[in-house]
DNA sequence: GAACAACTGTGTCCATCAGACACTGTGTAT
DNA sequence: ATACACAGTGTCTGATGGACACAGTTGTTC
């Protein structure tokens, strides 16, 4: 559970600057086929099946054999978001920035819905290879004819970026915050049973509606930044 | 890493439905003791650090003495949780849904800077403790008056509490997105030498800006909110 | 008061994990 | 031909979560 988390060295793996041996044995596979294989692994029994042993093990090698592409875990996750995510969007087809963002999120919501495990580990500080870092620009150039600061377009990227993350999950199928996962009808009890101390939530019986919850979290972060694009564009 | 995950028996443990033996000699301390070192060992280490030895030797006992009041590893974090969290706002004294709305993502911020490994694990589906479920109780009362549906409320407090949960990294101390972290300098680095590829990324040079990563999206999100509201309202 | 049953914390054991390291074999450059 | 750099393997370590048997403790029942 180490992790070596040096960030230097993942960039390198990531970007393609890892020199290349002339001499010595051909190694036996290489490390796309190492990242196939284990985003294999965890669509089908999750990240937590996720094991250098399983990996290897799905290679027919033995799992120190992987050291030899990959210094440590850190790095296996790494190459396994960068083949796991697929190609960035193109919205340039496409009118109006709200429309592309629209188009955005909707593709990042498919790309992760095949790969259920992708949202959790993408969060937070990290270095992207190539393939992922292609994503942010894709959505950059929706805002790319608007009025809003560099710094402002970004956050605003990350904004719908980590809505569809956040909503993901509940998202899936047809089911609802509050009324998916096994956790929830639990919670749903005890809310009943302490209607008392907690009215507001136990009355609220998550009465069906015609949009998703990621789709009404979308709607307000859309319209909010129209309010803050129009307000930054001079009228007339 | 088993981790029964059984919300069942979480919610048992949280919401005080374990029943107390009546005979055998008394128990050394109690569940409360064991998430508030537990907390401890996460506050100063991270919570990496918090290992069910760990925990025990915090308190001075074997590793599977902590089994007699937790059964597994998740509940020990349902405890740490619940245990982390501090009081739900109260809202009731100020004016306006969105003003209440922002003082509620101000606590949930400060809640979540005095510990930071909670927000990461306060995300997904989940049986929480009366302690916790008192703050959606409270984000909800900020939208009483307001026209939104009961799903739409939910929707929006989530909306709200997952923006403060993703940008928590980034808004800690004076840091920014895009510049936190050991990773961003170097991913800095690789879209300079790539600037080809990804020009709008690479020109971002991180303006600074007057508002941060988080106020920014807050801003947009109630902006969003706002115009739900205003739409759904009569006017006249 | 004695016997019993429920309960306590401890000690021992196991499977699994990431990773270090020494080793044998292989291919290329000199 | 020989030396060297590299490949994959086997073995080992330390940490993890957790199962289980055990001896000691305490309230309940006779």
């Amino acid at each position: 559970m180490a992790a070596n988390e040096d960030p230097k060295a993942v960039a390198e793996l990531l970007w393609g600057l890892r020199k290349a041996p002339s001499r010595g044995p051909r190694p036996a596979f290489d490390v796309t086929q190492i990242a196939d294989a284990a985003v294999k692994v965890a669509d089908a029994e999750g990240l937590e099946a996720v094991s250098m042993q399983r990996v290897a093990a799905e290679l027919g090698f033995t799992k120190m054999a992987l050291y030899r592409y990959v210094n440590d875990k850190a790095e296996l996750i790494a190459v396994m978001i960068e083949a796991a995510v697929g190609a960035a969007p193109d919205l340039s087809g496409i009118a109006g920035w709200r429309a592309k963002l629209e188009e955005y999120a909707r593709e990042l919501s498919a790309a992760w819905r095949h790969h259920p495990w992708l949202p959790s580990i993408t969060a937070g500080d990290r270095v992207m290879g190539p393939r992922e870092t292609a994503w942010p620009e894709s959505a950059l150039s929706a805002l790319a004819d608007t009025p809003l600061t560099e710094r402002e377009r970004l956050d605003a990227i990350m904004l719908v970026s980590n809505h569809i993350r956040a909503t993901h999950a509940a998202a899936i199928p047809g089911t609802q915050t509050w009324t998916s996962g096994e956790a929830a009808p639990i919670m749903r009890d005890l809310l009943l049973l302490n209607a008392d101390r907690f009215p507001l939530l136990a009355t609220t019986h998550a009465t069906p509606s015609a949009t998703t919850t990621q789709e009404f979290g979308l709607h307000a972060i859309l319209d909010g930044l129209e309010h803050a694009i129009t307000q930054r564009t001079p009228k007339g």
